[in-house]
RNA sequence: GGAGGCGUCGCCUAGUCCGGUCUAUGGCGCCGCACUGCUAAUGCGGUUUGGGGUAGCCCCCAUCGAGGGUUCAAAUCCCUCCGCCUCCGCCA
């Protein structure tokens, strides 16, 4: 949710973020109308029941038949009160419901327009050249099945499709790469974190996925619980309703977890391998920060991303998201695109987004600071997740079929080089 | 799944049986002031949160786990839900 008081004071400001995200400027005049109409009602409500307390007093106080004629003047007014009590809420529903709608204020710089209209900002690396270097490089799958690393049959027979086992050096592969990025989130002072992958609808409404990715989420009606598209959906509920203490030093929390996607819609698409899967694990890092250094913090989640990145030695690059494809709670977002040889292009691996207030206004979490009670800044970024498996086999890949291992990932998977299995 | 207990303004706590004087008691903590070589101790005052009104001093509304209901009036009575604790049952 935005500020009211920065779209009641600086309108234009609201309309401009709309404008770059291609949605409806006239929200704005809506939502201001909206709130109009509510505090006019609540104006009246709250005299009316003031009046009502005032001569509930002196009922208390009366005897006889002062009492009896007491009693007869207020008992319309109750009735008031409660025509006046429904107004209001009615006008605050509708209010509530326009403020709910709308996305976050985009960050200044962000790129106008929608999923095409990124602006790339660096490329990492370079891609090699398979024709040069004399064979056809495999995809990802190909050279998993190769390696015993991946079972898909077997997942889609025990779950359905998009469901896929991680097999011997799979999994060795997967649990260095996840262990390593939890390592490097401890020293750079991040509290590590295992997740609640189920939570209930509050959460899952606080962190804005009922209103916005329904149709993404599983749901277990027996429960009325939700399954997690990422961590950071417990890790935005975990502070909520809390002040905190972030006046000075931001909370950092680095969590791990599965991750649970529907996939609702995507049908046909990525459906070979791991790019796209119901369910994958994922060092997701959160940032409760004073909203003055969440920009600052932003950069610093790009940059731990990056160091990761880096040390899996693939070619990416990184995209200035546009405003149209910021989702609604993000400000600003920052990709970064691992080459995928075998598809020729690059394709997301982490995402970084500053959330700025909206989360946090949601979830109520504030900090102590000069005003008082102030909203906190939440933001969130990837610094691992099973996708990158697919980055990490494909650049990797020698003509025989085996993987060399990045040598960071080396202790940890306890191989230099993944070896095909004979078939 | 069954039985019982509990949930009060940061923490602890009184109040709930029997509705109105609850503008929610007291302690701890915290903030300010006073006193005191310093510290400590002591005394006095302040200290829930959110919303609305106002140029401002301030005023008003809501808030006793959440949501409904009864009533002129609800921390208090009724209903539903949530959470925690104890015991029993079941159990990858």
């Amino acid at each position: 949710m935005i500020d009211i008081r920065l779209l009641r004071d600086q309108p234009d400001v609201v309309r401009a973020s709309q404008r770059a995200r291609g949605e409806d400027e006239g929200i704005v005049d809506a939502i201001l109308d909206a709130d109009e109409q509510r505090r006019s009602a609540l104006t009246a409500y709250e005299s009316a029941r003031a009046e009502q307390n005032r001569i509930g007093k002196e009922v208390a106080r009366a005897k006889g038949d002062d009492k009896a004629a007491l009693l007869a003047q207020v008992k319309d007014l109750a009735a008031r009160v409660k025509d006046l009590d429904a107004t209001a809420a009615a006008a605050g529903a509708r209010y509530d419901a326009l403020m709910l709608s709308i996305g976050n204020v985009i960050e200044d710089g962000v790129p106008a327009g929608g999923e095409d209209d990124y602006v790339v900002l660096e490329h990492i690396g370079t891609p090699r050249d398979f024709e040069a270097e004399g064979f056809a490089p495999r995809d990802h799958l190909d050279l998993a099945e190769g390696l015993d690393a991946l079972d898909m049959a077997r997942g889609a027979k025990v779950a359905g499709s998009r469901f896929y086992f991680l097999k011997g050096v799979g999994a060795r592969l997967e649990m260095a790469m996840l262990t390593l990025a939890m390592q490097r989130a401890i020293a750079a002072g991040f509290v590590p974190m295992i997740t609640p992958t189920l939570v209930n609808r509050t959460t899952m409404a606080g962190a804005g996925f009922i209103d916005h990715h329904l149709d993404e989420v599983y749901h277990l009606p027996a429960d009325d619980l939700f399954l997690t598209g990422t961590s950071e959906v417990a890790l935005a509920g975990y502070h909520s309703g809390e002040v905190i203490d972030v006046a000075d030093t931001p909370i950092r929390y680095a969590g791990q977890s599965s991750c649970y996607r529907r996939e609702a819609g995507s049908y046909g698409k990525d459906t070979r391998g791991i790019i796209r899967v119901h369910q994958f694990n994922k060092i997701e890092m959160f940032v409760y920060c004073h909203p003055d250094q969440a920009r600052d913090e932003h950069r610093r989640l790009l940059a731990m991303e990056r160091e990761m990145l880096d040390l899996m030695e693939i070619p990416y690059r990184i995209i200035d998201v546009a405003a149209g494809d910021l989702g609604g709670p993000a400000a600003r977002k920052f990709d970064c695109e691992a080459w995928v040889p075998t598809q020729g292009r690059y394709r997301e691996v982490t995402s970084t987004s500053n959330c700025t207030t909206f989360q946090a206004r949601r979830l109520g979490t504030r900090f102590k600071g000069e005003k008082g009670n102030e909203i906190a800044a939440t933001l969130n970024g990837t610094l691992a997740t099973t996708r990158w498996l697919v980055a990490l086999l494909e650049n990797h890949q020698q003509a025989d079929g085996s993987v060399l291992v990045p040598e960071a990932l080396r202790p940890g998977v306890g191989l230099d080089v993944l070896t095909p299995v004979a078939p």
